[in-house]
DNA sequence: TACAGACCCTCTAGTTACTATAGAGTCAAG
DNA sequence: CTTGACTCTATAGTAACTAGAGGGTCTGTA
């Protein structure tokens, strides 16, 4: 089918340099090319960038996408460690969400200590950022990953 | 009181490259140099890492800090651009938890795809990612219970 | 006085997953 | 034969650090 790599980037909503980005990292094989050395690709790069795309929107890194490549070569083997890695990838997205929504009720926290009085050096946000006093609403305070 | 950046690390449970980054970036004034050329840091450096780090810890960028400091040097402003900020912020961290949180929806959803049978290639965990079918639970899928 | 070890210095490169640019070549239509 | 859309490679930049190389400083002990 042979098609060039704008329209395969328009075909799977993906950005140009990010194609060529993936063929560079080894997640996209590298195509044939034309004549005047453009890349020439088929049916089979479609669905190997649709996969990794996938895998992005569900936020895996690179590297868990690659991880599951590999298993794509080997149909045979027994899927556990699959699910093992959809599983942890789970995980993290759990932690991450606990992990906001302390944050997020420091932040408020924060924002009540505004006294109301209309100067920054009498608003109480700042003096809450500079003590620790904007930290107390939760048991324990994990910095971002 | 003129510490060396070790002992101000220790303090601020920062690590010293990310002292002098901070100061490389304009977020810690220099400090003055001891005659062996080593930076001493007095109360004032203290504070103004501990509100750095405060705010890192609250998941604000750089920059975010930057803003702060700014109203910090100008303390009989009004305070409303603060809250502005912190408001935004609150936002910012609200949206990536509905993200997340549709995120680890697709995410169980693509693991119920594993049929039980117990090969790779027939698990459907990974067919579920070369095609559409893990990210259809979204928004307005109800299913009946 | 010599030396070990802990600490400090600057500078550079690496991390993640791209994005953006520069400067050049290819190709089809007018 | 030129224009414009497209492609190529190579390089640098993003955020917020972290790690390392290769050196200097300082203090305590032999």
């Amino acid at each position: 089918m042979n098609i060039k790599i704008g329209e395969l980037a328009r075909r799977t909503e993906c950005q140009v340099g990010t194609i060529r980005y993936y063929e560079k990292e080894g997640l996209l094989p590298e195509p044939t090319r034309s004549g005047g050395n453009y890349r020439l690709y088929g049916e089979a790069h479609i669905e190997r960038l649709q996969f990794i795309r996938h895998c992005r929107s569900l936020d895996m890194t690179l590297s868990e996408v690659r991880a599951l490549q590999r298993y794509q070569d080997t149909p045979d083997q027994d899927c556990d460690e699959i699910k093992v890695l959809v599983d942890e990838h789970i995980h993290q997205v759990e932690v991450r969400i606990e992990e906001l929504s302390q944050l997020k009720q420091h932040l408020v926290a924060l924002l009540s200590k505004c006294s109301g009085v209309r100067t920054v050096g009498s608003c109480g946000i700042l003096q809450g950022l500079s003590d620790c006093t904007c930290l107390l609403v939760s048991t324990d305070d994990s910095p971002t990953s």
